[in-house]
RNA sequence: GCCGCCAUAGUUCAAUGGAUAGAACGGCCGCCUCCUAAGCGGCAGAUACAGGUUCGAUUCCUGUUGGUGGUACCA
């Protein structure tokens, strides 16, 4: 197939629509708002009619008559004011899924291949990796993944924060505990070695000094600063590297290229914005003034790249890192998964990059905002006294829950596959708590609703699927190949839900919205549940048995390669 | 102050301007001699308030209330 389902009876609709004297009315088609609509519902008549000054009704019927749907509807009707509901047919779903099952992407569409940026996870490299950053870490990878699979250019950047005055303090530590022979000691748990320089940093004057010379000597290039930087940096990335392996994020140090990447481009975009008469000086500082964002009194606002004391901000760094990624990148698409909160930064970076010529017009640049996460009284998520959860040890809690859970369920499994079991269904509980909320907004943190593992939630989705492998396994042999026949409900209801996986797949790369595979992978997790209940499988013969399983099998694909895209995994037991 | 975002069942979340606002959890009632009940079916239950635009508004506009975030030298 070429286009998902939606496009192609957009496609009939709007000839249709064309045929009868309204070309370019939007055909306007979504799913059916409920079963009785069909399928599918065009939902444009009534406002080409209206522009027209036509009868909804009356003009609905003329685009009936012009419409061609042979092969594909069973059923179409106009309802209410001017509605026309579709119903595809039986063999046109079977006909689709077929082809599903013979293609590597399951009929996914490929568009016209972009090369996108993915600026996601970047945490601060200073500190222990914390709640603050998953959201970040797993949509960003899960945009990537739809985006790779949908035959896009993808190009992951880290863009971790490996540069500050904090770093000065941090070595002149970390020299200090290698003194003291107990540097690896120190240097395994980040949080603690930061709050212990701090502490040194503010009790002693002379390692403040100390430290503030140590900024001085790794900006200006000392070897003997830069190696314990980097040392530094190492370490930190390795314990960056190790969340990721739990939390299956496909992240390398390929894909880091941190803040202190650009420092040497820095005084060149300040130089630069300056001589395109973008920065001026204003009050000792370097400042890009915005009619865009004015307020009513017209007054623009202001937008510092360079402090008075000649230093720079993050203003400076992402200029310099949208440059990069546009000229030496060549993005098409730059998206940037970052806190909602720096939503007006991004809108002014944006705009000055445009102004500035850094990124072309062709170029999209998207800030792919997120809210933050909640702990259950509806502030921000903290531990019991009030200090910020490691990443780490929200991932070790989930495992530890689930294992009791799947103890309890299957108390005779040996305990490495129950380990195994409760890895995928611990982790996935999280991921998925996260990635099937609207980005967009704040959202509750609760370990209950999260690892009751019932209702809408990863286990429930990896649950299909080993109801699926365990049907697999008593199958001895059937045919592959043989025709898919929708007769029961439940089986039509299961083929249509497997052919919108495309259109699930496009929405997300469009919108970069991940929650909408998550509310189609439940869709057709509930559509399968009602087919398993509805339609025995291995009790059924010949060609009905043949069928069923080739609907079980294209189920458990989409649903293993749906969860893929999310980065969770799927277990043949659990 | 100014600018932005948010407000949907008891709770946690959905709903490209479309028909009777969907789920899940919790509550109540059913379903395992039958492919794993981490499942399925049923019942009760919601758009903060007031206007406006529209054939049609949870969605767009205005105002009110209540949250929350940003906002000249952190990121």
């Amino acid at each position: 197939m070429q286009q998902t389902l939606i496009e192609l009876l957009d496609a009939r609709v709007s000839a249709a629509l064309a045929a009868v004297g309204c070309e370019g009315a939007p055909a306007v088609i979504a799913p059916a708002g409920r079963p009785e609509f069909g399928d599918y519902q065009a939902n444009g008549v009534m406002g080409a009619a209206k522009a027209r000054k036509m009868n909804p009704r009356q003009l609905a019927s003329e685009v009936l008559e012009k419409l061609d749907l042979a092969g594909i509807a069973s059923k179409v009707e106009i309802a209410g004011p001017g509605f026309i509901n579709i119903t595809l047919a039986p063999e046109f779903l079977a006909a689709l899924a077929h082809e599903a099952m013979a293609d590597a992407k399951l009929g996914v569409p490929q568009p016209v291949s972009q090369r996108v940026v993915v600026d996601y996870s970047s945490p601060n490299l200073a500190k222990e990796m914390h709640v603050g950053h998953l959201r970040s870490t797993i949509i960003g990878d899960a945009l990537a993944r739809v985006l790779r699979f949908l035959g896009h250019e993808v190009i992951a950047q880290n863009h971790v924060g490996d540069w500050g005055t904090q770093f000065g303090m941090l070595t002149a530590y970390l020299i200090e505990a290698e003194q003291g022979g107990e540097a690896t000691l120190a240097l395994n748990d980040l949080e603690d070695f930061y709050r212990r320089a701090k502490q040194r940093f503010d009790a002693d004057e002379a390692f403040a000094t100390h430290s503030r010379e140590y900024v001085v000597k790794l900006q200006g290039g000392d070897a003997q600063v830069n190696a314990l930087w980097q040392k530094f940096l190492d370490v930190s990335l390795h314990h960056c590297e190790a969340v990721y392996e739990k939390l299956g994020v496909g992240l390398t140090r390929a894909d880091v290229r941190g803040e202190s990447a650009y420092n040497d481009d820095l005084p060149v975009v300040v130089a630069d914005l300056k001589a395109k008469g973008l920065a001026v000086e204003s009050e000792g500082a370097q400042v890009v003034f915005l009619e865009e964002f004015s307020n009513k009194e017209g007054e623009a606002q202001a937008y510092i790249v360079q402090k008075q004391d000649g230093g720079y901000l993050y203003a400076t760094t992402d200029l310099a890192a949208v440059r990069y990624r546009a000229a030496t990148l060549k993005a098409d698409r730059a998206l940037y998964v970052v806190d909602a909160r720096q939503g007006l930064h991004f809108q002014q970076m944006f705009t000055v990059s445009r102004k500035a010529g850094y990124a072309p017009q062709g170029m999209q640049l998207e800030h792919v905002g997120f809210g933050v996460m909640l702990g259950e009284d509806g502030k921000p998520f903290k531990t019991r006294t009030g200090g910020t959860v490691k990443l780490a040890e929200l991932l070790e809690e989930a495992e530890h829950r689930a294992f009791a859970l799947v103890s309890e369920k299957n108390a005779n499994m040996p305990e490495s596959e129950r380990r195994a079991i409760a890895a995928a269904v611990g982790i996935g509980a999280v991921k998925y708590a996260d990635l099937s909320k609207n980005r967009n907004s704040d959202y509750v943190f609760s370990w209950d609703s999260m690892l009751a593992f019932e209702g809408n939630t990863a286990p429930y989705l990896q649950y299909a699927y080993t109801r699926i492998a365990g049907v697999f396994r008593r199958v001895e042999h059937f045919d592959a190949a043989a025709p898919i026949v929708l007769e029961e409900e439940a089986e039509r209801q299961l083929a249509l839900a497997l052919v919108r996986f495309s259109e699930a797949l496009h929405s997300v790369a469009r919108e970069t919205m991940p929650h909408f595979l998550c509310a189609y992978l439940y869709e057709l997790s509930g559509q399968f549940m009602r087919f398993y209940e509805a339609c025995p499988v291995l009790k059924s013969e010949g060609a009905l048995r043949d069928s069923r399983l080739r609907l079980c099998r294209l189920t458990a694909d989409t649903l293993k390669t749906g969860l893929g895209l999310l980065g969770i995994g799927v277990l043949e037991a659990m």
